[in-house]
DNA sequence: ATAACTGTTATATAAGTAATATAACAGTAT
DNA sequence: ATACTGTTATATTACTTATATAACAGTTAT
């Protein structure tokens, strides 16, 4: 388990925990079933509170990433094949039209973006 | 001028509307010189403080999207065709690669989102 | 069984951010 | 002059983030 904290990232350490771990599901290195480090030894090896890391354990929880039981480590969820709702493709289409309009205003132009994207997707 | 806030959205009022401006600017909806409502004027029809909509104002002005001055509305900025910076490029992959991996776990499938992207940047 | 681990709940506190409320000041447009 | 602009200052409230401690309640390994 990589989990690390970017000071100069403005979001929460909570966040930037849950979206770590949401990345690394994503992309398979974290498969269903596996564990995660226990609240207290993730804490202190991050120097942070042991609530912090819950708190990312607990949204993790809530978007259906993890399973948490009394006394177990947090495992990796069965992943649903659920078909998007739409709800969640108008929010990554609100996101999208956000960063292709920074993007664009901060000089990167059309093809660059293109190329970012499939870059990423391999 | 259409400015909106909106309450499901967790970010807060002054983000919401700088990305809204930014958008239009970006959009060519606002072109360089356009005016901006007047903070007070802007404030009372969206029934917020005026701080709050000052605060969007000066967070667009560090972006170099407008040009504020004592006693004139705020105007679009002549924008500037720099290249962009390799850390706005980072910027941009960082969010990108977030975003990807989200729409991922939601369900929205690789080609999906190649759509998506090319109907937002026509 | 017991010990050492898990997550959970409860309180309290401190620091930072977001938003509001008022008021006055300073430049611009009419 | 007057009525509009942005600007600065001060104060207050509410919320979020993060920390600190402590105890409780299941699970796992010995």
């Amino acid at each position: 388990m990589l989990l690390s904290i970017n000071e100069r990232d403005n979001r929460p350490i909570y966040q930037q925990l849950a979206g770590q771990v949401r990345e690394q599901v994503s992309k398979r290195i974290l498969k269903p079933g596996d564990t995660l480090p226990s609240v207290r030894e993730l804490s202190d090896s991050l120097g942070v509170n042991m609530h912090t890391v819950r708190r990312a354990y607990l949204l993790l929880r809530d978007q259906g990433i993890i399973d948490l039981r009394l006394g177990r480590k947090a495992r990796i969820s069965r992943i649903k094949k659920t078909p998007p709702t739409s709800d969640a493709r108008t929010e990554i289409q609100v996101r999208l039209g956000e960063l292709i309009t920074d993007a664009l205003l901060l000089g990167i132009s059309a093809d660059d973006l293109v190329n970012m994207v499939n870059k990423q997707l391999q």
